[in-house]
DNA sequence: GTGATACGTTGCCAATGTCAACAAATCATG
DNA sequence: CATGATTTGTTGACATTGGCAACGTATCAC
C-alpha cells in the first residue's frame, strides 16, 4: 500500500518502456506511442534517456512502405549484460545474455562430483572472473541463478536441493561476496516458466502452467494472472509430488503414488531398452516416436494418464490457458497427444478447459539460461533509473574471487570463524 | 503494459487511500501519512477530496495520550453502500454493505422451487427495487453477485451453476438492465476467499487458499501474491474436483474418485443419524466434537485423509501461508485438527509445508454478503474520481424492473423476443 | 516538384506532490 | 495557569512531469 510521487512516475514509464523493447525486441518509438499510451514527446525524452545511460540504442528506422516519417527503431543494448548460472549434479553452466536477447556465450564446466555449494561458488566465480576480463567493455547488470531446488525468495537461501545434496546453503549471499555482482537465485522450473513466458511456447499469455521433466524428477512452475507465483516463500511450482495413484511407489521425497514417481524418464528408458546418458530429450522423442512395441505404448500410456491426472487437478485449481510442458514429458506428450488431452478433458470442468491448450517447451538448452539471466535483469527493468548508476561502477574482483569466499562466510552463524 | 500519466497518480494516491479506511477501518490522517510514504499536505489535499465527493468523513481525532496535535480520523462513508447477491436453489438473499463495512441488511427471501435466470434477476430486481425506496438517502454503487458456479470473467456470463440447473445465462447483463446499476458475477467461493482474506482469517496475507464445503460439493478459491487468482477464464479454485482416491464414486461433474465425491457432508450427517435441513455447520461440528462412536471417527478420519491429499497437493503446488476452511470442512476439521495437519505434512516437502497454517473460517453467515460487496466496491476503490460521478446521478429504477427483465434480452441470441 | 501522411521536436501549460515555514492542539512540568 | 516540547494540519512557493499544439522533417504517390 504505497503512494505515488512523481518519481514513481517516470520510474514506472523508464520501466515499461525498456520492458517493451526487451521482451518484444526492437520497436519504433511510434509503436511505443501506440503502445504504452504516452505522449510522443514523452516517449522521445523517456528512451533519450534510457539511450544517454546506455541502456537502450537508437537505430535508422527500417525501410517501410508507408508514407509519413519513418520513426526511429529503438532496441535493447547488447553491451549491458547478465550472468545465468545453472549448477548442475555434474557441471556448472554459466551463460552471458544480453539485454537484447542475444545469448553471447555458454560456458559448461564438467566436475567430478556433484559440488557443495563452496565448490559451485569458487568455480562459478572464477569462470565469472575469466568473463569479466574478456567481455571488460560490457556492462554486467548481475548474475542469476537457476537452481535445481527449493529457494526462499526473501533472502535466496537454498532451503533444499536433493539433486545436489545441498541444505539451507547461502549460495546467493556467498556468491554476491566472491563476485561482487549482486546475485538472485530462484528454482530452476520457475525460471523455466518464465522464460516459456516471455520468449517461448506462452508468449502474451497470462495464465500458464510449465512442467518439466528431468532425469530426477518432475520440477513445474507457474504463471498467475501475468506473475510468476512463488508462493509465500518461493517454493510453488513443485507439481511433482501431486498424488496420482494409490501405488506406494514413492518419489524422491518419500512420497508414495505422486507424478514423480509414477512418470519417469528411467522407466521409459527401460521399455525402449535405451541409456539415460546417452540419450536427451530429442532422442528420446525420436525414439518413442519410432517405436511401435507394444510394451513401449503401454508404458507411454500409462504415464500419460497419471501426467492427465496431476494436469486436470492443476487445470481445476487454476485454470490456465496454456500447460507447457518441457524435457522428458514433452517427448512423452509428443508420443500420443491425444491421449494427454483426451484424458485430461475427461477429468476437468468441460468449460475449465475449453480453452486450455498443451504445448511442448519451444526453449531447448538455452532455456535456463534465458530464464537466469531474466531473473537478474528483473531490477534493472523495475527500475532503470537507479540500477544503470551501479553497473558502471563496479570494480572487476575476479582475481580475488577465491579469497574473499573463504574469508566470508555471510549469513551462516554455525560455520566456524 | 500501460504508461502512466499525471491522472494516473491521482487516482492511485485515492485509492490506495480509500482502500486503506475501507478495509482498515477507521485510521487517522497521520497513519495515512506513514502508511502510504505520501506528505502530509498531500495526505490532506487527497482526504479532502475523497470527503467533498462523500466517500469518507472526517471525525474528530480520538483522545490519545500522546502529546502533539490530534489528527482527525478519517472512516469510508456509512452512506455509500453496494448491494450483494446470493441466488441458492431454495432462497435468494440480498444484503447492504456499507463502504465502512458494516451490514446493514440481509434478506433472504425463499423461493418455491429452484428459480431459473429470469426468476432471479426479477425477484433480485423487486427487491433491490424496495431497498431503493427505503434506503433513498444511501449512495449505491453497484451489485455484486455470489453465484454457485463457474462464470466468466470477461463479461460475467454464468457459464454453468449446477446447483441451480443455469447454464450460460447472462445474469449479470439481464439484473443490469433490470435496475440500472452496474452488475458483477464471481464465483461464490472466490468471494468467499477474498472475504476471509480481507476481513477474515487471512488479514494480510498475500498466498492463502480457501475451500468451502456445502451441501451440494466442495468449492475453492485462491489468493496468490496478494491478488484473487481468477486464471484465464475465471474459472479458478475448483478443489473440489481433484482426484484423492482411485475410487469409483464420482462428483457432481461425473468425475471419479475426486475430493468432493469423497468427502462430503451428507456422508458425516449419515454416520451421526442427523438429518441435512436441520442442521447447520455449527452444529455439525458440535455433533462430530460430541460423538464417541468408532463409526463417526473412522469417517473422520476417512474424510481428513482424502482432504489432506487436496490440500498436500495444493501446498506442494502453490505454497500458501494459510489455508482456510469453511462450511462443513471447518467442523470437519474441527473435529480432529492434528490428524489433518499431519496428514498434508506427510504429503508434502517439508520446507514448503513450514509456515502454512490451516484456520477455519472466521466470517459466518455473512461471508457471502461481504464478498459479493467487496466485488461491487472494487471499481469504486480502483477509481474513486471516476466512479464517484455516477452513483449520485442514477435515477431510481426500481418500479419499472420487472417490464425491464421482460423487454431485455442482452447477449443472448438463443431467447425469442 | 507537389501534396499527403506520419512522425520527431520544441516551447508552453496544467496538474500534482514536495517542501519549508507557520499555526494549532495536545501533554508534561512547574 | 504559563511555558515548552511535540506532533500535526495548513498554506503558498516550487520543481517535475506529461500533455498539447504548432512547426519542422522525412517518406511515398503521382
Amino acid at each position: 500500500m504505497q503512494g505515488n510521487n512523481h518519481d514513481d512516475v517516470r520510474r514506472h514509464n523508464l520501466s515499461i518502456i525498456l520492458r517493451l523493447v526487451h521482451r518484444g525486441g526492437a520497436t519504433s518509438r511510434a509503436q511505443l506511442t501506440r503502445l504504452t499510451g504516452l505522449n510522443r514527446s514523452t516517449i522521445g525524452a523517456l528512451v533519450a534517456e534510457l539511450a544517454e545511460h546506455g541502456l537502450v540504442e537508437e537505430r535508422t528506422p527500417d525501410p517501410t512502405k508507408l508514407a509519413g516519417r519513418p520513426s526511429p527503431i529503438v532496441a535493447a543494448s547488447g553491451q549491458v549484460v547478465a550472468i545465468a548460472v545453472n549448477p548442475e549434479i555434474d557441471a556448472i553452466t554459466v551463460g552471458v545474455v544480453a539485454l537484447s536477447g542475444e545469448v553471447y556465450r555458454t560456458i559448461r564446466r564438467a566436475t567430478a562430483t556433484s559440488p557443495t555449494a563452496t565448490e559451485a561458488v569458487q568455480l562459478t566465480a572464477s569462470i565469472v572472473a575469466d568473463l569479466r576480463r574478456e567481455m571488460s567493455e560490457y556492462s554486467i547488470v548481475g548474475i542469476g541463478v537457476a537452481m535445481p531446488g527449493l529457494v526462499r525468495a526473501s533472502d535466496g537461501l537454498v532451503r533444499h536441493a536433493p539433486h545436489l545434496g545441498w541444505v539451507d546453503e547461502p549460495f546467493c549471499d556467498l556468491l554476491a561476496a566472491a563476485t561482487g555482482l549482486p546475485v538472485v537465485v530462484a528454482n530452476d522450473a520457475s525460471l523455466g516458466a518464465s522464460a516459456e513466458r516471455y520468449f517461448g511456447a506462452g508468449q502474451g499469455m497470462t495464465d500458464l502452467i510449465y512442467l518439466n521433466g528431468g532425469s530426477s524428477g518432475i520440477g513445474g512452475g507457474l504463471i498467475v494472472g501475468g506473475v510468476v507465483a512463488g508462493g509465500r516463500a518461493g517454493y510453488a511450482g513443485e507439481f511433482g509430488h501431486t498424488r496420482v495413484s494409490s501405488s506406494s511407489r514413492t518419489d524422491s521425497a518419500g512420497i508414495a503414488g505422486t507424478l514423480e514417481a509414477e512418470v519417469t524418464r528411467d522407466a521409459l528408458l527401460e521399455v525402449l531398452g535405451l541409456r539415460g546418458s546417452e540419450t536427451d530429450a530429442d532422442a528420446l522423442e525420436r525414439a518413442l516416436l519410432a517405436s511401435d512395441s507394444p510394451i513401449v505404448h503401454a508404458e507411454v500410456a500409462r504415464q500419460l494418464d497419471f501426467l492427465a491426472v496431476a494436469l486436470a487437478s492443476a487445470v481445476n485449481v487454476l485454470n490456465p490457458q496454456l500447460i507447457v510442458l518441457g524435457g522428458f514429458l514433452a517427448a512423452l506428450h509428443a508420443a500420443d497427444p491425444d491421449r494427454l488431452s483426451r484424458a485430461v478433458a475427461a477429468r476437468t470442468l468441460g468449460a475449465a478447459f475449453d480453452e486450455v491448450q498443451i504445448a511442448p517447451a519451444l526453449l531447448g538448452s538455452n532455456l535456463l539460461t534465458v530464464g537466469a539471466a531474466e531473473l537478474a535483469f528483473e531490477a534493472l527493468l523495475l527500475d532503470p533509473q537507479e540500477i544503470v548508476g551501479n553497473i558502471a561502477a563496479q570494480p572487476v574482483l575476479g582475481v580475488r574471487a577465491a579469497e574473499l569466499v573463504a574469508a566470508t562466510n555471510l549469513h551462516d552463524p554455525h560455520l566456524p570463524d
